[in-house]
DNA sequence: CACTAGCTAGACCAGTCGGTCTAGAGCGCA
DNA sequence: TGCGCTCTAGACCGACTGGTCTAGCTAGTG
C-alpha cells in the first residue's frame, strides 16, 4: 500500500501553503517558500498536486472554509449572535498569537480572480458557503430568509474588513470590535 | 524648465500602477505590465521613481487616500451618514463600471506589510487618516471622541470587507448594502 | 549657436519564478 | 527474491522578475 508518510507530506505542504498564502498573499509566496517550510522536495509536491500552485491554492481555500464551518458546527451557542461572538473570538486569539500573520477569511485570494479563474471560483464558492451557513443559522433563530441573508452579508463583510484593518494597524482591538459588531448584527430583533 | 511631458509620464505611470495594483494585487503586477499600460520605458520609470516598485506602491497608496479624503471634503452632506452614503455610492458606481477591477480601499496592499516595511507603514497610515477623517466628521455631528472612533472603525471595516465580498462574488449589491450599513453605523443616535 | 539638464529609450543583468523530468528509495506482494 | 507502485529527491528549464546602466533625444538658457 501507500507510504504512511504520503499523507503527511501532503498535509505539511497544505499547512505551510495556508500559512504563507494568508500571511504574504498568494502571488508573493513562492513554491520554494512553501517547500522549505514543509520540508518537502518539489517532486513530492508535484506528485500530490499535479496542477501545481493553483491546485494548492484551491485546496487551501477549501480547507479554510471547512475549518470555519467546523467551528460553527461545533459551537453549542444558543443564538447566531452568540455563535459568531464565540467563533470570532477564537479567530481573534489566533490572530493575536500569530501576530496577525493571517487574514481572517479569504482576502489573500480575492485579487487572484483576475489571474486565475480556478482560484476566483473557489473564493466565490467559499464566501457563498459562509454566507449560506450564517443565513441558515439565523433562520433557525426565526428570521426570514431575506433578513437573514442581508445580515449574513454584513457580518461576513465586517469580519473580513475588520481583520484586514487590524492586520494593517497591528491592533487586535480592531478585529475584536468588528467581531462584536458582526455578532450584534446577527442578533434576532 | 523641465519637459512638459515629464509630469505626464509620471502621472501615467502612477495611474497605471494604481489600476493594476488594485486589480491584481501588488505582487501579481509586474513592472512590465505597468510600463506597457503607461506607455513608458523603464528608464523614465526609474528616473521618476528611483526606489522602484516599492516607491510607486507608496505613492499609489497615498494617492488613493488623497482621492477619498478629497471626496469627503467635497461632499456637502449635512451628516456623516449622508456623506458616507454619498461617497460610498460613488465608489460603488466606479466598481460597477470597471467590473470590480478595483478594491475599495487598501486591501491589495495589506499583505505586503510582511514583505515591505515601507508599504506596511504607508497602509497603516492611510487607514489611520481615513479613520481620523471619519471620526472628526462624526464629532462635528456631536458625538464623543470615543463613540465616533468606534463607529469610524466599523464603517471602514464594513466598506473594505463589503468591497472584497462584492468583488469575489461579482455582485455590486453586496458592496451597495455594505455602504448603506456603514452609513447607518455613522448616524447620530 | 553650443551647452546643459531633464527625460526617454531599451539593452542588459543576475536572480527567481512555476513547472518538468529522470533517478532511485522504500514498501507490499507474489 | 524480485517485480511494481508510490513517493521522494533535486537537477534542470525557459520565461520572466525587478533593477542597473549607458546612449541619445529634446528643450531651455547663455
Amino acid at each position: 500500500m501507500t507510504n504512511v508518510d504520503s499523507t503527511d507530506t501532503r498535509t505539511r505542504i497544505l499547512q505551510a501553503a495556508q500559512r504563507l498564502f494568508r500571511k504574504r498573499g498568494y502571488h508573493a509566496t513562492g513554491l520554494s517558500d512553501i517547500l522549505e517550510m514543509a520540508q518537502a522536495p518539489k517532486g513530492s509536491m508535484y506528485h500530490h498536486f499535479p496542477a501545481g500552485k493553483e491546485e494548492i491554492g484551491v485546496y487551501v481555500i477549501q480547507s479554510i472554509t471547512a475549518g470555519l464551518l467546523g467551528l460553527f458546527a461545533q459551537s453549542r451557542a444558543r443564538s447566531t449572535q452568540a455563535m459568531v461572538q464565540q467563533v470570532g473570538e477564537q479567530l481573534v486569539v489566533v490572530a493575536e498569537k500569530t501576530q496577525f500573520e493571517i487574514c481572517a477569511l479569504y482576502s489573500a485570494f480575492v485579487a487572484e480572480r483576475k489571474t486565475s479563474p480556478l482560484l476566483g471560483e473557489a473564493v466565490a464558492t467559499a464566501y457563498g458557503q459562509m454566507l449560506e451557513a450564517l443565513q441558515a443559522r439565523m433562520m433557525q433563530d426565526g428570521m426570514t430568509a431575506r433578513v437573514a441573508k442581508e445580515k449574513a452579508q454584513m457580518a461576513v463583510a465586517l469580519l473580513e474588513g475588520g481583520s484586514l484593518l487590524a492586520q494593517a494597524r497591528q491592533d487586535a482591538r480592531l478585529f475584536r470590535a468588528a467581531v462584536k459588531q458582526a455578532a450584534l448584527i446577527c442578533r434576532a430583533e
